[in-house]
DNA sequence: AAATATAACTTGTAATTACAAGTTGGGACA
DNA sequence: TGTCCCAACTTGTAATTACAAGTTATATTT
């Protein structure tokens, strides 16, 4: 576990970590490249390297000349950002139910993916769980992950827990990458249950698969939206 | 006119173009690095600063000991993508029918979007656009662009013409970013009538601020969706 | 007092050097 | 024949140097 990290790195997460604390807020001139060089102890290329990660991320914006803007916490509801929807909102208003337990199915396809032969054969755990936003429920999650070296995953208590931040600390998998489908739809019955909503209320649908830093380990999530109240927001 | 390109901003848009044109197809493997130096005359970290953009824009992915591997054109409605609509689905596909022509109108905000005083006062251009898929009606485009030293834009012409590449072409204008709202909703009487769809079709809203080159600068769009027969697709 | 030039900043670009770390295939060895 | 090891690749990290180009405030000139 003496995981050294990049030096560039940790400049990242030093600087990310005052931005998202609002250290440096919205408007904000952070400390010039060479000031940064100083304080970190490392030179020009490496502090480059961290600003341009921010950059793209979008916690600041640079100006030849100026110097680098805090921009302040992208947000995103996993549209474009990597993080999954705790992360995207907040933990104090988000409260979430776990509807059906996590458990094996077999199915030739997640959501409009189509699985691989191995995903087929191993199963997939299935995952289905309600989120409150100030005790209104907005989404309905259903998660689908191949059953592929998770031990006790099954067992594990998903009540207002993010699905990511357990792949990421329990099992070293992160989210590199991945594809989604939007599209408005009509709530079925269930829907309709859980969301307390007319039959021609339109839902948000988002489908998505996830890639990851192992190879060839992809897993699925489809988000159903009641955006009535609030619309997805992001930035990007 | 002469405008010099930084180097890796060379070697970017020629992979690039070797990518669109599948020259480099899914799954090949790039030259290395320093194969790349030999081509384009250029030392290793101006390729990798050309790599780095590739890799942060989705066109591909990289391992350590092995090389760049081709991941593709990314593909993205301008969820995520600064690409409009036109680039997104690609041209031959797509049909635009203006609505209402390009004019000037005043008010406080474009769709969620508080408007500044100097926006509010100079007044914004409207312009409203039907896009066909397959000569079926599936987008609605409503843009608002501030008023702001824009000249002859009124009098352009905008059927099958990407504002993108207006923007860019014509006045220099690049989309840096932004932040969008997401939302499903029922269509409205003028939507039922383009998309001749019933009152209970749920619809795709897409607001959305866009962040140019030019400080201060910024315009708005609204995209309403049919994404009856097609999702709206994306990576990220 | 206002316009202009300049100096002192800022970020942007680019080459160079050096080594670390992951991948792969071929040759030596059992 | 199979296993292991190593050499020759690959990308990743990092420091160093040099200058270009944009911004800003100050000093100078008109």
């Amino acid at each position: 576990m003496t995981n050294t990290q990049p030096l560039h790195r940790a400049v990242y997460e030093s600087l990310r970590q005052l931005i998202v604390d609002r250290t440096f807020k919205e408007g904000d001139l952070l400390p010039s490249e060479n000031e940064l060089c100083n304080i970190h102890g490392v030179t020009r290329p490496t502090i480059r390297k961290a600003l341009d990660a921010l950059l793209n991320e979008g916690y600041i914006k640079k100006h030849q000349g100026k110097g680098s803007i805090v921009k302040g916490v992208p947000k995103g509801i996993g549209i474009l950002a990597f993080a999954g929807t705790t992360s995207a909102i907040g933990k104090e208003k988000l409260k979430t139910i776990v509807i059906s337990k996590p458990k094996i199915i077999k199915c030739p396809n997640a959501f409009n993916f189509k699985l691989t032969e191995k995903e087929q054969s191993l199963g997939c755990i299935k995952l289905e769980r309600l989120r409150m936003v100030d005790n209104h429920p907005v989404f309905y999650d259903i998660s689908i992950i191949p059953n592929l070296n998770l031990p006790r995953f099954t067992a594990r208590n998903f009540e207002n827990k993010s699905l990511f931040d357990i792949l990421r600390k329990q099992y070293q998998i992160q989210v590199t990458g991945g594809e989604q489908e939007i599209s408005a739809i009509k709530p079925n019955d269930m829907l309709r249950k859980y969301f307390k909503v007319a039959p021609d209320h339109p839902i948000l649908q988002i489908n998505r698969k996830f890639e990851t830093n192992r190879p060839d380990y992809y897993f699925y999530s489809q988000v159903l939206c009641n955006t009535e109240d609030s619309p997805i927001y992001g930035t990007f």
